[in-house]
DNA sequence: CCAATATAGTTCAATATTAAACTAAATGCA
DNA sequence: TGCATTTAGTTTAATATTGAACTATATTGG
């Protein structure tokens, strides 16, 4: 039975493409973003900037772990790469002498501005090609699969 | 003139909400899929076999480097990997001695399979949570970003 | 209370990836 | 033709990440 014409692939061949495209895009855009960070951030040390600029709390070094989905290990290593530029400050934690509490730092603040405006450059053809009102329909469904594969990580 | 010639700050945050929701949703899902992999397979080499299992033809590894927007050292181990699990035959190129010829073997292709079905496995509550319909009307958008940043890499 | 267990963070060896140097072969152009 | 340049692939040093071992502190249950 020839599989080149009339092809019926199973259900799961939907969701295999969903994250298939999904993988792509990221690599590409990935890509770029990366050769547009300034003060030799890697794309790990600027999610972490990130986070704290949308105005989240100050946390803890396995939280932020926890958050971007990379071990205890990998967030040692970012987190100190980041306070040598002195974009985050890292505390003791009040309570608990094992711990430890990563903010923003105002240098980081600039910094994560900088990456921000470089940024934008990097995908001014991007959003040239692409309106702002397509992408914003795409928001939502994109959320709302983030969230559920957030909130039910295998 | 459209929306997104002024350069209001909202607007770039709207592209970056994308490369963001699809960044966290691709770490995620490459998360549970890589603890899906038999055959101590990585996702890089499972992409290999995966581009080949859809029938595209052989081709050498400069391509697939590109194909996957690896370096070429990149794919050199990668290919050296499925080499040496059998996976993948490697041959001299017919008319180019520089070069050479990667085509997905017997072996890879049930490994291929194997694959496929741990994936549906690790990923049954999601098809559960997600129908193919909802699914389905993501992949033309998707499709078409992916598409773009291809051919228009930075 | 206190011994066993759990948790936060660091360190370490192993691996994947990158950029760049390198080898060998093909192409081009004078 | 023949020499310079380009191209395909490999190798190497540097870096990021992982899982596991390890240290220090906190929690729990007898």
């Amino acid at each position: 039975m020839s599989s080149n014409e009339n092809k019926n692939p199973p259900d799961s061949a939907v969701y295999f493409r969903l994250f298939t495209e999904i993988g792509i895009i990221n690599q590409l855009a990935s890509n770029r973003a990366e050769r547009a960070m300034p003060h030799g951030l890697t794309m790990s040390q600027f999610g972490v900037l990130n986070h704290f600029s949308r105005g989240l709390p100050p946390k803890p070094p396995l939280e932020l772990a926890n958050a971007f989905q990379v071990t205890k290990g990998a967030m040692t290593n970012t987190l100190k790469q980041l306070e040598g530029k002195g974009f985050v400050d890292i505390v003791p934690h009040e309570n608990d002498k094992r711990s430890k509490v990563v903010s923003i730092s105002k240098k980081g603040r600039a910094a994560h501005q900088d990456a921000q405006i470089e940024l934008a450059k990097q995908f001014a053809d991007f959003s040239e090609a692409f309106s702002i009102e397509e992408i914003s329909a795409q928001l939502p469904a994109l959320e709302k699969l983030r969230i559920w594969l957030d909130e039910n990580r295998a």
